[in-house]
RNA sequence: GGGAGCUUAGCUCAGCUGGGAGAGCACCUGCCUUACAAGCAGGGGGUCGUAGGUUCGAGCCCUACAGUUCCCACCA
């Protein structure tokens, strides 16, 4: 015995966890350098957002990819978990502007550079936060390399793509219908754009035809753009109509005249058939416009009041105007009909503002050309999403692709390097301000005011980190980056966009793998939101249980892009386990001598129980490398937890105990040495996992590392397979687990001792139920353990029962009820009858005979035989019993 | 309209290439046994959504259907 005696009761995280990251980060355990005679492993952060708090898709996101870096960091890679954080323009300028609301200010009021000013302050402020928070969780990230999607490096390879791919013609700025949000006040992309079902209305206007008395019915839903109509669409085979093509209508409230054309676009089934055209306001119009050559007229400024075009309405919001030309219409006796109609309308992801179709000049990507080479990569396996099945959605996105509007009306973020020259109207695109216009010389010249879309820079993240467009040894070294981890509901804002901007900008993939993973919700099964206020915070949790308890809750149970349920009970069984551990680990250490030395450790002395529990440590070894290399985390992870607790703890511990207690014994050594090794590899396998405690208890276990982060990783080895020890252990155990069983069954407990009788006529088997003696006698609570090779001298009166190759008998005396002890013996046998007919029923079927493997037939003849064996002893049993 | 997932014990979920259904929690019965009551020992509980099919053999593969969740498209 020692001090560990006195270490306490429960495992405490708060006196372990930020005292041992202080320890690694000091110890530099999470810097990479570059090591040629290493292979890489490089991951890339999801960077979060400056805005953001740690919130539980963060925790299980980062606790992925700390699993996969320190497993590789063990393994012996070079293991670079590079780090850093996303300017997250819409998300920021929007918390500034707000902060700025508060004292009353604009932006407008203050401009764009006192604005910036203010923006790189905000994030000083609270741009580390999010970082201190991963820090909680036990990343181990490479802090040294920690980067900003806005560094000037950065900065640098957002203006050499953005060069490029202009100079390639990838890049052009055009007038087109985009995705307007008047709250936010900036264009957003198709991705950014939400669709909801809202109950609205299918409003049926009558457009007057010129010089009759007819009308045409239009339907729609936003008949403020109405305003804008230059013109009226109808099939062309729509016979309804035919007439009326190439004839006039009046427009309603704008008394302007519009053409009524014939369009393919135009479904004649559905609405009226006839449909109003307002090119500027709708992108399937704008088609039908350019085809037509419209006219295009906007009639919304970009805070959605009614611009100058709107005539009388002129100044009203977009649905002050829409209830105001209703009411018009509806006294102009134009109003046909209003017909109630559910329809999805786009909001913004941001703020849920109804965004608004409006035709604008912006800046695009063309992406057809950069797709098609995403897809080959994905197709032809260079990059494999894990699970599979993502790449199908992955192919959908890519395949119906548009151009990507990349330009914002915001001031934060990276500004579109194009200038452009005030006298003769030059595009010039660069990284620096040009001093003259290359064309007409003149020096009047200005920068576009609009910003790039945040995820056009992170798009470039697994190179622009490592130091492109500079050529440097990081980026040589370390791209490509091996696997991308992230949720699947950023597949297509980030993962696709950065598998064509790596292709692109690298002429390589950006990563290997891509590791999706679900949405953690609310033990409801609800989605987790700010607004819903059903959110769990990490924090709280690793405040309550530990961050270990945490990392186990999120990543057991469950299975690659998957979601799942967060509960507390989960984490409080997790928290059990580390406790589990953790008392496991004090048994070890309390029952080591002063100075633990293994050195004079002699194998030869192993017992059956110690081979056993090594063989047993040896496949677990085998398969949890395996698992995790399939990026089956939670299986692996399952697996260590059983190994761990049903069989080093509830048997292994149990088996050992008299050697250690008997200070003579001589082979207590050997069971102290088995007991470390167990142990300390255990806690390799799951050191990936629960970083700090494994960290903790290796501390203490005799090895020659300072670090278990830093310690090998197991590796399986043909020596420590034992298979004739597990057999003979898997004996003692189902005798033991037998025997219990009959002694609740009967209402005595192991307290009680009882002598035991064993029967077999196996020579081995005889030896092994010898040696487990003791065992039965501190587990089963045997008195004396007999073992024979035939039934002489068994009493009528002992329970008996029947494993497979052995017959126990435990003499109860006058415990025992022989009519109780027929019956549980008849449904025994009835058990036992069951299984020879399923495996006669097996054997005798020839196509099974004909078909089946050799191995799963003799497995089941192996099978019947030892059922039978069984069965015949318990009709003998059964035979002594009733005479 | 197109696509994907899910449906397994009371609850939450695992189940790897098809070869006798598992865990955690909950429940029941014993135990404060000198690592751990956040524990130990034992126990009950499932015709694996339904119906077909392939196969010697299906929770797993195929088809249809039902329920459910989500993604994409966006017919004005």
């Amino acid at each position: 015995m020692n001090d560990f005696e006195n270490i306490a009761k429960t495992y405490d995280p708060k006196q372990v966890e930020d005292r041992t990251y202080d320890k690694w980060l000091k110890k530099g355990y999470f810097h990479a350098d570059i090591d040629e005679s290493k292979a890489p492993y490089t991951i890339v952060i999801p960077p979060p957002n400056i805005t953001g708090q740690l919130h539980m898709g963060h925790a299980l996101d980062n606790t992925l990819q700390d699993i996969l870096i320190r497993w590789k960091r063990m393994q012996g890679f070079c293991t670079l978990w590079l780090p850093g954080t996303d300017h997250a323009s819409i998300a920021t300028e929007a918390r500034i502007v707000e902060a700025m609301s508060e004292e009353g200010l604009t932006k407008d009021d203050i401009g764009r550079e006192a604005f910036l000013k203010r923006a790189w302050e905000w994030k000083k402020l609270y741009g580390g936060r999010i970082v201190e928070q991963l820090k909680k969780i036990g990343c181990s990230c490479d802090w040294e390399r920690e980067r900003f999607t806005m560094d000037e490096g950065l900065s640098d390879a957002v203006r050499e793509v953005f060069i490029k791919l202009y100079n390639k013609k990838l890049i052009y700025r055009g007038e087109r219908i985009i995705n307007w949000c008047p709250k936010c006040c900036t264009s957003i992309s198709d991705a950014e754009v939400e669709f909801e079902e809202h109950e609205g209305h299918f409003w049926h206007i009558k457009y007057p035809v010129k010089d009759s008395d007819e009308f045409i019915v239009v339907a729609t839903t936003r008949p403020e753009t109405m305003l804008g109509d230059t013109a009226v669409a109808v099939n062309p085979d729509d016979e309804r109509y035919t007439k009326l093509i190439g004839k006039t209508v009046i427009l309603p409230l704008m008394n302007r005249e519009i053409p009524i054309i014939a369009d393919e676009y135009v479904d004649k089934e559905f609405g009226t058939g006839a449909v109003k055209i307002t090119p500027a306001h709708d992108p399937n119009d704008f088609e039908v416009g350019m085809r037509h050559k419209l006219e295009q007229i906007r009639v919304m400024n970009d805070d959605a009041t009614m611009n100058e075009k709107a005539g009388q309405y002129q100044g009203f919001d977009r649905y002050d105007a829409r209830a105001k030309i209703i009411k018009d219409l509806n006294e102009l006796g134009l109003l046909d009909k209003i017909a109630g109609h559910t329809h999805n309308v786009g909001t913004c992801y941001r703020c849920n503002t109804v965004i608004e179709p409006i035709m604008s000049k912006q800046w695009f990507v063309h992406m057809k050309p950069l797709a098609k080479p995403a897809i080959e990569y994905v197709k032809n396996g260079t990059i494999k999403f894990v699970p599979d099945r993502f790449s199908k959605i992955y192919y959908n996105w890519m395949e119906n692709i548009q151009d990507w509007c990349i330009s914002r009306q915001l001031w934060w973020g990276h500004r579109i390097p194009a200038y452009y020259c005030l006298e003769c109207g030059e595009t010039i695109v660069s990284a620096e301000k040009p001093e003259l216009c290359p064309k007409c010389k003149s020096s009047k010249i200005e920068q576009d005011e609009d910003t790039l879309d945040t995820w056009f820079s992170s798009a470039l993240w697994p190179f622009s980190t490592l130091g492109w467009p500079k050529d440097t040894e990081d980026l040589r070294y370390f791209y490509p980056t091996n696997v991308l981890v992230t949720a699947y509901d950023i597949i297509f804002f980030w993962v696709a966009r950065m598998i064509f901007s790596g292709i692109e900008n690298m002429g390589r993939e950006p990563f290997k793998y891509v590791f999706i993973h679900g949405i953690i919700r609310d033990p409801q099964g609800k989605k987790m939101s700010k607004s819903l206020g059903n959110g769990i915070d990490p924090l709280e949790i690793i405040d309550g249980y530990g961050t270990d308890a945490l990392r186990f809750a999120l990543v057991s149970g469950n299975s690659p892009g998957n979601d799942q349920r967060f509960s507390v009970e989960k984490v409080e069984s997790s928290r059990n386990f580390a406790n589990k551990i953790w008392n496991a680990s004090r048994f070890v250490l309390m029952n080591f001598d002063e100075n633990p030395d293994f050195s004079a450790i002699d194998g030869k002395k192993f017992e059956m129980a110690d081979k056993w529990i090594l063989s047993r440590l040896n496949t677990l070894i085998k398969e949890v490398t395996e698992n995790m290399g399939k990026f089956e985390l939670g299986i692996a992870l399952q697996k260590v937890y059983e190994f761990i607790w049903d069989e080093f703890c509830d048997w292994y511990i149990e088996f050992v105990k008299p050697r250690l207690y008997d200070r003579e014994n001589e082979s207590r050594p050997e069971a102290q040495y088995v007991l470390n090794h167990v142990l300390a590899n255990s806690m390799k396998l799951l050191h990936p996992y629960m970083p700090f405690i494994t960290e903790e208890i290796y501390g203490h276990l005799v090895t020659d590392d300072e670090s278990i982060m830093i310690a090998k990783w197991p590796e399986y080895n043909d020596k420590f397979v034992f298979k004739s020890d597990e057999e003979s252990m898997q004996l003692i155990m189902d005798a033991i687990r037998n025997i219990r069983n009959i002694r609740a069954e009967m209402n005595v407990p192991v307290s009680k001792p009882a002598k035991l009788i064993f029967v077999s006529e196996n020579k081995k088997q005889q030896e092994t139920l010898k040696a487990g003696a003791s065992l039965f006698q501190r587990l089963a609570g045997a008195s004396e353990t007999i073992v024979q090779g035939d039934k002489d001298g068994i009493p009528v009166d002992a329970v008996s029962s029947i494993i497979s190759g052995a017959e126990i008998y435990i003499p109860l005396e006058d415990l025992i009820d022989v009519k109780k002890e027929i019956e549980r013996l008849e449904k025994e046998k009835a058990n036992l009858q069951k299984e020879i007919n399923r495996a006669d029923g097996k054997l005798n079927n020839e196509g099974f005979t004909a078909k089946a493997p050799k191995s799963v037939i003799d497995e089941e003849k192996a099978k019947k035989e030892k059922y039978k064996i069984m069965f015949k002893k318990v009709e003998e049993r059964l035979a002594s019993l009733k005479k």
